[in-house]
DNA sequence: AAAAATAAGTGTTAATTTGACACTAATTAT
DNA sequence: ATAATTAGTGTCAAATTAACACTTATTTTT
């Protein structure tokens, strides 16, 4: 009896899909693949790979993410499944879709992934592209409440760039005032004693994060986006 | 080729377990079974089910859901994958772990399951205690944004047992002046006119949730508890 | 060297929301 | 009639919010 139980139920082939953002200093993208494999090879698709026998699912997303990015320690949430019966047509497979955020800027070129704008996404394989608005809708929720679009950014990066940063992801204007001063009062950032000079004669002083108070902060950062949630 | 890349990779067992709550006008409980099969027969422990060949993890929660409790259109969600190689010893499992919210007057009391208070939780097999943990913490969390703690009440309720409600979640003492405004001011509820006598000699009014409100109703219960999540 | 151009950075105010606080009202039981 | 019990309500000071526009620092142009 004791092995029975399991043997009657039927194994399912167990799948990862990475929705991996990036922001280009004005745009929030994400990263595709072309697959080089049937089915659907030639199609852009999200980064995925399957469950393997010694590892559990979190442990395959980052491998997987380690496999087309060459990255480690990278912020990483598992959000959805995937798993309507014939979502793939030859064969059943259940997804687990995780969004991770990286700083495009370590990222080296040699990988034959490539950036998409979010809004100009091409068609996916299978339901990718539901997999891309959820994790979107998903990451504007978690961003309201606790800071993990600093995983976007540089170590160091200007007020400018944040407030961009977050007029991409909530595809909203943002209030310079009010938003740099919300920002400083969350004691979340350091202020450094130099300036981007790239982006503007002025300049523009760097901040970094305190990474102590990082760790600990969530909501606070709630109503950094009066009323987006709303409409 | 085509088929080939799919059956190098292991199928795997897929399963869902649900962490049940349900509310006793005082205390915040969840709905456990006796397992009546090896492995860890006897022993305590969560609902759960596999994932069966022509339903979406979704439907396989629900099915679980229906089979132990005869109920349907139940509050749902998938919060966590709990998937390490070794977290079951017979035989390797990936588990979808969904938490629901039901009305407990609702359910009949002739299914074997049996309700638990949440700070009495007997050992569970596997990893369930652990899945019990997140489950609330996730609970406490969304139950911030959204008014998904109505799920565990009947249609109709009072002010009091609502507040009691929400100080079983959280573990805390709410201030019932500021709680009643603030919940008022929601717009969420609909005064009946009607009083339940049993618990107070003055009696309490009935209110209903305004369905209508309640499928837009997000965010707007933030804060409804000052302060909990910064302990 | 003066003027123009550019983007950074900063302050005020009125309205709203918050949290802290304690008494009155309605009913039943004695 | 009195006591007991729980429901229900109001005020105020403090903090937070959103709406709003000018000054500053620097480089480029003339």
């Amino acid at each position: 009896m004791t092995l029975d139980f399991y043997k009657k139920n039927k194994k399912i082939l167990l799948a990862v899909d990475c929705i991996i953002f990036g922001f280009n200093k004005e745009e929030l993208e994400i990263l595709l693949i072309q697959r080089d494999f049937e089915p659907e090879k030639g199609k852009w698709s999200l980064m995925g790979g399957f469950v393997e026998e010694k590892e559990s699912p979190s442990e395959s997303a980052q491998r997987v993410l380690k496999s087309l990015t060459g990255l480690d320690d990278i912020y990483m949430e598992q959000f959805a499944v995937f798993g309507n019966p014939d979502r793939e047509p030859q064969e059943r497979v259940v997804s687990l879709c995780y969004f991770a955020l990286i700083n495009t800027e370590i990222l080296s070129t040699d990988y034959k992934a490539k950036w998409f704008k979010l809004d100009k996404c091409p068609p996916l394989i299978f339901d990718h592209n539901e997999m891309v608005v959820e994790a979107h809708n998903k990451l504007k929720k978690k961003a309201a409440l606790y800071p993990i679009l600093f995983e976007l950014l540089s170590d160091k990066f200007t007020i400018p760039q944040i407030t961009l940063l977050y007029e991409a992801v909530y595809e909203n204007q943002l209030d310079k005032r009010n938003f740099t001063r919300k920002l400083l009062a969350s004691k979340l950032l350091i202020k450094l004693n130099e300036k981007d000079k790239e982006n503007s004669k002025k300049g523009a002083y760097y901040y970094k994060v305190d990474k102590t108070v990082y760790k600990e902060k969530i909501i606070s950062f709630l109503n950094f986006l009066p009323g987006w949630y709303e409409e």
